[in-house]
DNA sequence: TTGTCATTTTGCCATTTGACCAAATGATAG
DNA sequence: CTATCATTTGGTCAAATGGCAAAATGACAA
């Protein structure tokens, strides 16, 4: 019970960042490899696989090494589909922010 | 583009604490007042209304005063019908707890 | 109005956690 | 062995957390 809530919140603070939401966004068209995320990020490589570590012990993604690549997939591509919740709240905040700006 | 998804990731990050997450849990069956958080957890008053000032800056409760309480509900009460798949993974994730244990 | 109590937020401080870079290490192909 | 791809470790700086005390806000009585 107290358990499964901290296991939980686990997931959403791993989503909770910038750049690993971005690259789970980037898994949502199927598996990519390492060495791609890092050529589209400005950040070192040890953060890159810094961030797919937080990803993967929050089970969020699973890896898969062939030859010498690992390459990186959803365990459930069901994940983003189904935050269509979230996106109508973050369209709320875009909204708000819009109007602060006016 | 790039806004857009550190909004997003903030949002995310709101949920990412058991507190916070509880709270918005609590939240799911309709409005309640900051006194009951304080009530149900062994924490700080302010350690609470600080979780709360995280969540709405997140959008994602709303506040509202009446008389000496304020009440909090959830701002798009969609929100926790529609983590059906992050549940899935909770699932999952228990279960390999689970497995690490015995 | 003035004072007081109850409810919540804010400010300040100490501690912990997280992010990033750089260097070192591990693993694998050729 | 060497080169390549990725992770781990160490160090440093920023952000998050939580407790305590003080400040706002509103209700209510004198």
């Amino acid at each position: 019970m107290k358990e499964r809530i901290k296991v939980k919140a686990n997931i959403f603070k791993a989503l909770g960042h910038p750049t690993r939401l971005w690259i789970v966004e980037q898994l949502a068209d199927g598996e990519k490899c390492v060495c791609e995320f890092v050529e589209a990020v400005d950040v070192d490589f040890s953060t890159i696989s810094k961030h797919l570590s937080v990803l993967r012990n929050a089970g969020i993604v699973d890896m898969d090494k062939r030859g010498k690549q690992i390459f990186y997939r959803l365990t459930l591509p069901c994940l983003l589909n189904s935050l269509s919740c979230i996106d109508t709240l973050l369209n709320h905040q875009i909204q708000k922010q819009i109007a602060l700006i006016d």
